[in-house]
DNA sequence: GAGTGGTCTAGACCACTGA
DNA sequence: CAGTGGTCTAGACCACTCG
């Protein structure tokens, strides 16, 4: 254990004689420039976790290192590492399991699967989904789509267009755009030949899982083109979710756009 | 501020000497079957503090004691009392304000104005909204609702119809289901007089402060009645909100259905 | 039984607010 | 300045998981 001390994320805190039984200020990590971060010692804790799951010490579905050898490493006390890994579970990046460890969130489990899907059934029963890649190809951006994925116009992209169907019935059609960089090497084949969810392909074959997204809701009518697809009328209403979904450090990589028939089905949601 | 000791949310912890150095057990509040009650410290200390705002003892954009004060009362450090707090405070049922004191969250401040309204503007611009009550009579309650507020068929209830409009553009029709035995006395000139948001109203005339609610979200046509008080074509794509709203203690105590156009405007949400 | 996260305490000091 | 929440530490013990 305590061998990997220097490896990888080998910061340590840096403390000054000021006050607190040990006062926070800045952080001797892998790049520089961190002296300019002025944040209690728990966030910069943070920081450091959250570069590790950025640099793939540690991959979704992996435990990280226990409260204690964190706190070794990073010279601090299991408390202040025990607040950071705290607000990364509030965030959904960690889970914690009590009596076996901490580990990095996954789009792979079955619990995950209606994070970011948030579609249900009218009444609670327990369906099939099965998702068909209508396209996957390589295109440019527009300015539009560069401008929501923080790039420039002309970008490369790739752009996928798929139908999920719920016991059959084709429910929602999803217009995909992602960042051409980060998914070289997409093909359609890839794609089709995935099981599960696209989001646990990204994150396991292109190492960047989504953690956060963020959607605009409307109202809309049916295309000629979504009616055909979705087996509705067309100008028939369907709900229009458009979504910008971020990784670690909240990078935009993926804008998605998807029509729902909401017949048999409602979008839920919480308001706390 | 001891001689609030025994008044109102009286409690004190009962510990056993079995391992802690305090060890949690049950609760002498002020009713019994609290025995019952096995959880940790902590949220033994939520429920006290959650029964002191369900009866009134702080009120909405009050300040609760400080973290001291409850440690004293409540018979525990003040790191559980801490520890409780963060938890309402995490589900909005309490704000922290460093240097000031600890507040109940409420309806009636700026900020709070668009948890429960997640409507924005295409173009992010501020604009005036308005509401205007076309209809406020007691019902007696369906089957469907009575369900939805754990009320049976047949039970009073409060049914209002409202548009909202911004810019001075009819934007939302909502039509409002209340729980009559709570909201009695809710008369048509009390709501078209308050000034606010509705939930301003249900806090400080009614002693009921909505914490939570979810919504089931679909698209639909408008009917004739929608086209005509939202100024859209007959069947253009309308939002449909069915939103069931709690006050402490997760009791359902309102039913709402809003249509939305969502022509300039959306609806936006997060999902981490 | 060893190892992990979960709870609880006690005490110190910091950062912010307002009289 | 006193009072409040915010951070940090150290140490103890509990509850759970798994070999």
């Amino acid at each position: 254990m305590m061998a990997k001390l220097n490896e990888g994320l080998s910061s340590q805190v840096e403390r000054v004689a000021s006050g607190y039984g040990r006062r926070a200020t800045t952080i001797r990590g892998a790049t520089s420039a961190d002296a300019a971060t002025f944040s209690p010692l728990y966030l910069q804790i943070k920081t450091l976790i959250t570069r590790g799951l950025q640099g793939g010490e540690w991959k979704p579905g992996e435990a990280i290192p226990s409260e204690g050898d964190l706190a070794k490493r990073f010279g601090v006390s299991q408390g202040t590492v025990r607040k950071a890994i705290d607000a990364m579970a509030a965030e959904n990046l960690l889970i914690r399991r009590q009596g076996k460890g901490t580990y990095v969130a996954t789009h792979q489990e079955a619990r995950a699967q209606f994070r970011f899907l948030r579609l249900a059934p009218d009444d609670a029963r327990d369906e099939t989904s099965e998702s068909r890649i209508l396209e996957c190809r390589r295109i440019r951006a527009s300015a539009e789509i560069a401008r929501f994925l923080r790039l420039k116009a002309g970008d490369s992209l790739v752009a996928i267009r798929r139908v999920l169907s719920f016991d059959g019935v084709p429910t929602v059609l999803d217009d995909i755009w992602l960042d051409g960089t980060v998914f070289k090497g997409l093909t359609a084949e890839r794609v089709s030949a995935y099981q599960g969810p696209l989001y646990g392909l990204f994150e396991s074959e292109f190492a960047t899982p989504m953690t956060r997204a963020e959607e605009r809701i409307r109202a809309v009518a049916a295309t000629p083109d979504a009616a055909r697809i979705l087996a509705v009328a067309l100008h028939a209403p369907l709900l229009s979710v458009e979504r910008v979904s971020m990784t670690y450090a909240d990078r935009p990589v993926e804008l998605r756009r998807g029509l729902y028939s909401t017949h048999s089905h409602f979008y839920r949601n919480t308001l706390g």
